[in-house]
Parts: structure tokens; sequence; C-alpha cells
DNA sequence: CTTTATTGCTTAAACGATTAAGCAAATGAA
DNA sequence: TTCATTTGCTTAATCGTTTAAGCAATAAAG
């Protein structure tokens, strides 16, 4: 009943040799150093009888590495990171790394604790949703040399490494899709967030109706405070469709924005497409089963999260080599919440 | 730019004393080990300086206590398991732990290795959702003394700590509301486990319906191998429809199974309720944004996590005492899709 | 003016691993 | 036979921290 765990000491106690032995044998280390057959299985034997498992952190505290890393990202438990989460677990793993999650509730304050507190536990690098007002974080990171990877959002003014989405251009493909569906007065609910990919998605919604010849107009833009967003998202919408000329379409910025205001369009008895189209960032079962199946910019999560793991593998390998960077395509999946408008006025 | 991190013998030096008293100031204990007063605020004005932090690694070697607790669940892309995760994750914050997630896919060989891992990393305990036939593992850690909790399933047979939804009541109300609002013939789909949740779940059913004299037709409940959802799901649709005396309800068991069946019951056409009332277990903004809101079994989640933690911590400060158990309440959120059954002949 | 307590600090072992360095004995070469 | 090499193992330092034990010097008590 006594389960203290076996340590390289037991063993070594037991076979008579010293732990140095023990160690190189049960490192793999056999001919390197030399160790004679018989000791050896010897060891061996007695490891497996004892069910030696190796302390991980005294391993750790020598090598200076954890096989650790941190997920610093927005909300467990909004789909999107969770995804994200799930496909950097299992690349991690198959890196023979753990990975620690938390979450940050886009907030700088939380984000830094998260960091400080897996710094003191030794990680040995990080993949990085950043919050708003979290550059200086990155910078600290930067000088302390600590790997790590910026995901769906970087810096553009910080050389860091990143794997992101091209926002610009998401948004810019949802803008132009509306506009070439018929549809004339299109609303955009975002976040009031300095963020680049929020700033991104923005302007490439400007963009494609300026290109489209569907000139912008100001009041179409609604930023939401992310500490209120209920409220926000029900008053824009109010306002939008409050207007002389009210919006025909909107484009949610991000999944809890889609799902707040489709939830408002439901109390409000809208019918989706004919009163408002809508397109959306972020995916989620919840757009399947609407009842108008919502178009949404699809990221590549897996691809994403893949590869943030597998740049950051590669600075933890080889730390000073120049910064990976990668920003990729997201597809436009079209539903029939944005289908071509039918004219009011046959 | 040598960013060696400071350690304490780094302080110790500067301040010139040993590494002893520093360790004693910077962990409060000045009083205790009569550490004077002059260098006492000499070193922490020192550790300032260095930005000392203190290396965890070190602390929990020689402690034993390294203040992380592994989460085991099923996926943590489920958005179920993903609110589990996240109130678990703050709960377990505010008593200063850290959490390391792992997705067992509901496979016991995946949840052994993840157990395997985190206890080389030396987690201080467990919570754990368990998989199919890991009730061996259980014991197993129960032999180690591990401490650990079983979260929302738990093995009747073994005596251990557990938070869990009374999934059988849950259940019965389900079926039993059903039948109150006009339902007839009610299938249920559920997966083809052993686990003792899911049987509750099925138990609670049937015996619902037989309390309420709708005596339960064996070919109403159908058992999905959780390795072939989609096409199980829809084979059990199928076959439930083509029956000569077609349901006309359906409990989903779980959250998956349910958007499976929706995504399903869309592609057939039919109505949601008039041609097939829905219940389900799970809860996400799937439902609420279905054409027709779906009834759900709300489990609390919030307390479900925090509870779990709670008995963690408790099992962790006093090992010895008799395991806590609880099932909590499950509320029946009821919405259109169960409403009350229009006859279909006036 | 001893003896005893108190104060302020240091020493060193310990946690569990890794690994460079070194030492004897056995073997090989000259 | 003698020196060099190889083989098989041990010693001890190290990672960064904690903490029991001990040692002087000073203060209090007799």
């Amino acid at each position: 009943m006594s389960t203290k765990k076996t340590s390289l000491k037991d063993i070594a106690q037991r076979a008579g040799v010293s732990m140095a032995l023990v160690s190189y044998v049960l490192n793999g280390k056999e001919k390197e150093s030399r160790v004679g057959q018989e000791i050896a299985s010897k060891i061996k034997q007695i490891a497996k009888e004892l069910h030696y498992q190796p302390n991980h952190l005294a391993k750790s505290l020598r090598s200076g590495k954890t096989h650790t890393i941190g997920l610093i990202i927005a909300d467990i438990s909004n789909p999107f990171f969770a995804n994200i989460a799930r496909v950097v677990e299992d690349e991690a793993k198959r890196n023979g790394y753990t990975v620690i999650i938390g979450s940050s509730d886009e907030n700088a304050e939380k984000s830094r604790d998260l960091l400080n507190v897996l710094i003191n536990r030794q990680v040995d690098g990080f993949i990085i949703v950043s919050s708003e007002n979290s550059a200086e974080q990155v910078r600290d990171l930067q000088e302390k040399n600590i790997p790590f990877v910026l995901l769906d959002r970087y810096f553009p003014d910080i050389e860091t490494d990143f794997v992101s989405t091209d926002h610009y251009q998401a948004a810019y493909n949802a803008g132009a899709h509306l506009v070439k569906n018929g549809y004339k007065r299109i609303g955009m609910i975002a976040y009031d967030s300095q963020l680049f990919h929020m700033q991104e998605r923005i302007r490439g919604y400007v963009e494609a109706l300026t290109d489209q010849h569907v000139p912008f107009q100001k009041h179409w833009l609604k930023q939401i405070r992310i500490s209120a967003i209920e409220q926000g998202v029900k008053a824009a919408i109010d306002e939008m469709l409050a207007a002389k000329q009210p919006i025909d379409s909107i484009v949610f910025a991000t999944y809890s924005l889609a799902i707040t205001g489709l939830k408002y369009i439901n109390e409000l008895s809208l019918n989706v497409p004919d009163d408002l189209a809508i397109v959306s960032f972020g995916q989620a079962e919840a757009f399947d089963l609407y009842y108008c199946p919502i178009t949404y910019v699809k990221q590549p999560i897996g691809l994403l999260g893949k590869t943030a793991v597998e740049f950051l593998m590669k600075k933890l390998k080889h730390p000073q080599t120049e910064p990976s960077q990668i920003l990729m395509n997201a597809e436009l999946i079209i539903r029939a919440s944005s289908k071509t408008k039918q004219p009011v006025h046959t």
C-alpha cells in the first residue's frame, strides 16, 4: 500500500549499480555510454517490475525544457477557439508536447497574468491569440527571448512569427458577394477594437463596397464595445433598420456578434434573407441549423492550428531564424442567407 | 541582452547573503525565520530590480506539489465540454491551480495515455469525464492514491468522488414532457455505450413512458455506435419513420446526436414539431437559433464544474476523507420543438 | 559574572533526474 | 613485458528551490 513512486535511485539500489547507469540505460544511451549487456537488461527488467515512470519535473529542471506550450486564446467556450484548441492539442501531442490553455477574455490584463503564470511554469513557448492593447506583451516576450507564434491576429508593425487568415480578403469577399447578389445597403457589425484583424475586416468590407460602386455610408458600420455585446448589437440593428434607407443586409464580423444578432433578428420576426441578408465570420453548427443556413467565412481552422504548432516547433529548434509568417485564405461558404435579392416590387 | 533568468542565487549574491534568507523573505517567512528588517527589505528591493520570478519546476520538485490539475474530457471542441472546461479553468485559477486539458475522444486507450502523460508531469489530481471501459483506469488511480473527481459520469459500483447530473431524472422529465404534450410514439437516439450516464438516460426515458402508460416499444430505442454517428443517426431516423407506426417525436441523448439528427431532419424537409417533435440533451446556440427552438435538458454546467473543482480541492487537502458525491438536477428548457401536439385530423 | 534565550544568519541535504569526468580492470599492440 | 586503448562502471556537480539544523553574537536573567 506504500505507494512511493519509484525513482532512478530505487532502481539503482535494487540493481546494485549507480544511478548514472540506470539513467543511461533507460534513455537508450547504452551504446554511447558503454553499458554492459547483462546489467542493461537487468536494469530494464527492474524498471519494468517497479513500473518506473520518469519524473518530468526533474527532467525539465535539469534540461531547461518542459515540452509544454502555452496556448492563449480569447475564450475556450467559443467554438472557433475550442476548435483551434483541439487542433493545437493534437498537433502538439504528435510532437511530444503538452498544451496548457488559458482564456484571456480579450482582456490584456488577464492575458498578461496568463503569460506570467505560464512563464513561471517554464513553458517552452506560446501560441497566442492576442487581445487588444497587448502589443507590449508581445515585445516583452521578444525581449525575454521566449519563443511564440501569433495566431489569427498579428501586429503589422511588430516583426513576429504569425499564422493568420487574410482577414482583409475574407471580408472583401463577403462584401463583394452581397453586392453581386443585389444588395444595395450593406451594414457591418464589428467590434470596436484596434486589433489589426478587426481593422482588416472592416477595411475589406468597405473597400469591397467601394470597388463595386456601392458607396459606403458611414452609418452602415457599427462598432460594438466588447463589454456590452448584446446591448450594442441590438442598438446597432435597431439603428440600421430605422434609417430612412434601412439596410438590406449585414456582415457580422465575428461569430459571437452573429449569434447575438441572429437571436435579435428572430425576436424581431425579420425574415432572412428577404428582410435582411446575412453573412458572418466564424463557423458552427448554429449556422447550419438556422432555418435559413447562414453564409459564412470559413477560416482554415485545421491548417491554422497545425501551422502555428509547426512554426513554434521550428522556432523552438532554431530560435534565431527569421520569423515565419503566413496569411491563409478563408473560403466563403455560400448559403441561403445571402441568396440573390428578390426585387420587392416586381 | 543576456536574458538569463534570475534565480535565488543571483539575489543572494547581490545582497551578500545566503540563498536561504532570500527564500525565507520572498516567501513571507521573515517573522518565523527571524530575518532582520533591514536585510529583508534589501532582498525584496533587489528581487524587484532583477524581476525575480520563482521557478515553478524547482518549487514543485521540492514540494511534490505542482498546483496543476488534469482535466480529461471527451472533446474540447464539443460545446458542452468546452463550457465545462472554461468553468474548471476559472475555478482552478481562483484556487491557484493551472489546468491541463486533454481530449480522450471517448476512447479508453487515449484516456489512459493522457492519464499517464499527466501523471508523469506530476499533476496533483484529476477531474475526469470517463470514457467507456475505463473503470480499470479509475481503479488504478485509486490504487496509486492519485486524487480525482469524476465529472458527468461515474461508475455506480466503484466508490469515488463524483459530480454528475441526475441523468435518469433528466431523461425521465424529457420523456414525460413529450407524453404530456400528446406525443404517442416517442423514439430515443442514444449511444451504444455501457457508460452509466447513457444507461441512465435510456432508463429514464423508458420508465417515463411506462409510468405514463405509453408502452415502450423496443424499436423506438436506437443505439448508435460512436464511431459512425452520422451513418447511424440517419439509419435510425429512417427506420423510425419507416415503421408501420412511425414515431412522432425523438429524444436525442446527446448534443452531437441532436446536431447530426437535426441536419438530417432538415435534409428530409421534415417539420419540427409537426412532423417530428424534438427534445435533446446538451445546450448550445444551435438550439436557440433553430427555426423552431429546441427543447433541451439544461445541465447545470457552471455548478458541475465549480463543484468538481471544489471536491478536488477538498480531496487534495484531506486525501483520506470519505468520497464526496453529488447528483444535480437538470432543468428541462421547454421550447417550440415539443409543443403540444396538434391532432392531424381535426 | 555566569548561564540561558533570543536574534540573525549560514550550511547543507533534499527533490529526481542528467552527464562530464575519472578510475580500474581487461584487452590489444609493440 | 610495457604502454595504450577499450570496456564498464562510479563520482559528483548541476538545475532552482525549501527547510531542518547549527553557529555566533548579543541580550536577558540569575
